[in-house]
RNA sequence: GCCGGUGUGGCGGAAUGGUAGACGCAGCGGAUUCAAAAUCCGCCGAGGUAACCCCUCGUGAAGGUUCGAGUCCUUUCACCGGCACCA
């Protein structure tokens, strides 16, 4: 990392007041003064609205980047505002330390993933604070601390209980690098999402909380969710994937012994007269009976397990099937047999893990039956269409009218949508199999073979079997003496760790070793942290009256796992009695922001490999050091092994954190992406300077008069009324163009001081969210009172935003040919005359009358000629 | 492939269906200065015009609705994001 550079002179030369602005100055000394007067304590009063604020908490990584920056400001806008606008308000921050890279750490350089935790824990916060956020620093907590992940095992224990939890065989993602198991959501690209390792499939028994109960229930109370993006509830509402169709059994023609029938699942029970053949996944019961007794499909189905769920995998591969022998007969003909295959592209975990292939109609079953030369028979035809060969599958959408060809339910002509839920009824009532709803949402899967995670707190007895740890034995907490120089679990090879009693009956017994899915750890710290310290996960007072979050705030990459396990958790608390009803959904609010970008610099080898520049590297185009013309490619995610990152501390150095909090706000509306550049961090700068400089002269005038006060009064109002308003609806960047607009007018009046020096304090109030610093300091100057961070939120007065006379553009055929300026009241008839008496409209007319007027009062004129 | 989102000056972006380009950056000109930095003032979509005026064009493209469209509708292109052998 590069050190902070000398500053190019912003805010320090030819400023020559008695006192210039000194960002480092001014920051300790109101960051004293907060800490001192204590205003950012959440405190829980009956005389005031509560409001939770909240941004998603970061992992202790050591070091804040611009992403933080961001996140943390923009709640922090909205926190501060909240306080002044006489609400209690509940602004907390914590940590979300458990998880792998403390062990990856602990693997390279041998330390303890606790003392690289806490380290980092301890620097990351020293680098936050100078930020000024408005947080209770009070409420911090860590998830790896024991004080609340034991209550985390509460929980646990509470949810088992209630039949929230259990444990079965699973088909997992293992990830062979991080020797783990990962959540289906974990695997990207079929690889593991931290260690990138290609992953493979295994199968352990495995903890799992029952999201899946929760599915129709999360779905539908989406639509509550009133003040969330809809892209997020659109991601959620797809994720959670619910379909109608049909479960119905083919019976066997000669089945292994103890199986008759294969039990299937079909969103499209119309196209049942093109079946062609049964297909099963290689870990179907049936797959497994036959795995058992022959080697050939033992062969091939270990074959389709390591092929595994790799995207080159998926792509490359064929549909590959391997016929079992076996036959089904068809529910309508008991005399037509359609052959059972074990397929590569049917997942065990979706639907019934068997399905029957309608080649006609899906691509991935005609591939598979040209390969198999198996019938292709169409179902249904285009409108207007007859019967022909195809060349693929005929797909059309469900909304479209077709004509069936071999329907058995209601008409000939049908869309997708009727043609399915006819079907259903036929086959109710012909005794073949059910509609049913299915969710693609499967399971939480949330044990880890790892260490650093919370333990999951049962034993295994030999005698009771699994048993939850008694709750006065919690925390169980993690040993302290283990090693991480080989992989896996070291819980599980720990000499002593596992022995224990039988909570039950007292006998020895073992542990459980496997961990929490960090994923939990982060599905409730939000109403831990109504109350931090207390020795039950919650306290009813605490979320009674702070819960639920009013505001949440982060980035968009968690608008599915985080949010939806958040969602589920507060259900799961609220049928254990630790959340009340009214928080089931805990984040009424959620705002997604975009990320800070930068331009990326590189040079390129003869070979053509690029080599990444620092943006301190570089200036005007041309590498510092070699003079070198660097290549750019615009607006890309910060990364660091792009190198086109710029670090926080750096830029707090150079210009003060204000300047850091001003510029990630001001150049783009908060929920699309920043692109940081140098010189917009150096005008922000420059801008400040500017407004402390303004203050501080209007703060040496004398309190005169001048006819000028009530223009800027009015200034002041209007700006008074336009940032409040782009405050609450997250229109940052707008409220800080108009705080531009407003210190121009205040800079350029003729206005008297006392006039100028109530503007100014105004100025610093509306600044406050974004510039507390530098707004206590002005707010000081000029004599408010108190701490401008606890003044209450100025009101525009009506009056003042009243303008008495407006002006109108005129336009002639919907262009603009002249404006005039009237009295706000002028009556339509009034304007119309002024209007044609006006010059341009006489020239535009040449004589002849105009076919229409229309006047909008207060807005506009266009006449139609 | 499906589902979203976004396209506006050199750049980031602003515009309840009502003066397109607020505000900022960059750029240009001027004041100040021995000079520079900083600061202040002004200009700044394209074209036409000697020029103030004024005129023409202009919000990815093509249509449409409307007195009036960046905004609403239809079609289309490009880019970004999410999802997916999901039965």
């Amino acid at each position: 990392m590069t050190a902070p550079g000398p500053l190019p002179g912003v805010f320090i030369q030819g400023y020559d007041h008695m006192s210039r602005y000194d960002a480092s100055e001014i920051e300790h000394k109101w960051q004293a003064a907060w800490e001192e007067a204590g205003i950012f304590r959440a405190t829980r009063t009956a005389d005031k609205p509560k409001y939770y604020v909240l941004e998603m908490f970061p992992y202790p990584s050591g070091r804040i980047h611009m992403g933080h920056v961001r996140n943390y400001t923009l709640g922090d806008v909205v926190a501060r505002h909240k306080i002044a606008s006489g609400y209690n308000v509940l602004h907390p921050m914590g940590w979300d330390a458990f998880g792998m890279p403390a062990e990856n750490a602990a693997m390279a350089s041998g330390g303890h993933p606790a003392t690289w935790t806490y380290q980092n824990i301890a620097d990351m916060k020293a680098q936050m604070k100078p930020l000024g956020w408005s947080l209770d620093w009070s409420r911090e907590l860590a998830t790896c601390d024991p004080e609340y992940y034991g209550q985390q095992q509460a929980l646990f224990i509470d949810m088992l209980n209630a039949g929230l939890v259990y444990r079965k065989n699973a088909v997992v993602n293992w990830d062979p690098v991080d020797m783990t198991v990962l959540a289906n959501e974990q695997v990207i690209d079929g690889k593991g999402w931290r260690s990138g390792a290609d992953v493979e499939r295994r199968e352990l028994t495995q903890w799992f909380f029952k999201i899946s109960e929760f599915a129709g229930e999360l779905l539908e109370a989406i639509d509550g969710l009133d003040d969330w993006p809809s892209k997020v509830k659109l991601m959620q509402q797809n994720w959670i994937g619910k379909s109608r169709g049909l479960q119905f059994s083919f019976g066997m023609v000669d089945g292994p012994e103890g199986i008759d029938h294969v039990e299937v699942y079909t969103t499209r029970p119309d196209t049942l007269l093109g079946a062609s053949f049964v297909g099963i996944s290689p870990d179907h019961p049936l797959a497994k009976r036959l795995e058992a007794q022959n080697p050939e499909v033992a062969a091939f189905v270990a074959e389709c397990r390591k092929g595994g769920t790799t995207e080159e995998a998926l792509e490359k591969a064929e549909k590959r099937g391997f016929d079992t022998g076996l036959k089904v007969r068809h529910p309508f003909d008991t005399s037509w047999e359609l052959p059972v295959y074990i397929a590569n592209f049917i997942l065990m975990d979706y639907g019934t893990g068997a399905i029957f292939g309608c080649p006609a109609h899906d691509q991935r079953d005609f591939e598979f039956a040209t390969k198999y030369s198996l019938p292709i028979t169409p179902v249904f035809v285009a409108e207007g269409t007859d019967e022909a060969a195809l060349t693929e599958a005929y797909v059309p959408m469900k909304s479209e009218t077709v004509r069936y060809i071999r329907g058995f339910a209601g008409g000939e002509m049908l869309n997708g949508t009727e043609a399915v839920e006819e079907a259903i009824r036929f086959c109710e009532n012909n005794g073949v199999g059910q509609g049913v709803t299915k969710y693609r949402l499967r399971d939480w899967g949330l044990s880890r073979q790892r260490y650093w995670g919370c333990p999951i707190p049962v034993v295994h007895c030999d005698d009771c079997g699994t048993v939850p740890e008694k709750k006065e034995n919690l925390p169980v907490r993690l040993p302290d003496d283990v090693t991480f120089d080989i992989p896996g679990n070291p819980l599980d090879r720990h000499p002593t760790w596992r022995d224990c009693a039988c909570p039950h009956c007292g006998k020895p017994a073992r542990r459980e070793t496997d961990t929490m899915d960090t994923f939990v750890d982060s599905s409730w710290y939000y109403a831990r942290f109504t109350a931090p310290r207390a020795e039950t996960p919650t306290v009813a007072a605490e979320v009674d009256y702070w819960m639920g979050v009013d505001q949440y705030v982060g980035g968009i990459e968690h608008a599915i796992l985080h949010l939806l396990y958040s969602r589920f958790f507060a259900r799961a608390m609220q049928i254990t009695g630790h959340l009340p009803v009214k928080a089931i959904e805990p984040f009424k609010a959620l705002f997604t922001q975009g990320m800070v970008t930068h331009e990326i610099y590189l040079t390129r080898a003869a070979d053509g490999r690029a080599t990444y520049h620092f943006p301190e590297e570089v200036e005007g185009g041309l590498l510092k050091a070699t003079g070198e013309k660097v290549e750019i490619i615009p607006s890309a995610k910060m990364s660091k092994s792009k190198k086109n990152v710029v670090d926080p501390l750096n830029i707090v150095a150079s210009y003060g954190a204000d300047t850091a909090r001003w510029f990630v706000l001001s150049d783009s509306p908060p929920e699309r992406d920043v692109e940081w550049t140098a010189s917009g961090a150096e005008a922000t700068a420059r801008h400040l300077s500017r407004v402390h400089r303004i203050a501080t002269d209007i703060a040496a005038m004398d309190n005169g008069t001048s006819a000028e006060d009530q223009d800027l009064l009015r200034a002041m109002h209007r700006a008074i009324d336009d940032v409040s308003k782009a405050i609450e609806s997250f229109g940052f960047n707008a409220a800080i163009a108009k705080l531009y607009g407003f210190t121009n007018a205040l800079q350029k009046t003729n206005a008297g001081g006392a006039a100028r020096k109530e503007a100014t304090r105004a100025l610093a109030q509306l600044m406050s969210p974004f510039t507390p610093h530098l707004a206590e300091e002005i707010w000081s100057m000029l004599g408010g009172e108190g701490l401008v961070s606890a003044a209450a939120w100025p009101k525009a007065d009506p009056a003042m935003l009243v303008e008495d006379s407006v002006t109108l553009p005129i336009q002639i055929n919907g262009k603009r040919r002249g404006e005039i300026t009237v009295g706000k009241d002028l009556s339509a008839a009034e304007v119309e005359k002024i209007v044609l008496a006006d010059d341009a409209v006489q020239r535009a007319l040449n004589g002849a009358a105009p076919k229409k007027i229309i006047v909008v009062p207060g807005r506009i004129v266009n006449l139609v000629i």
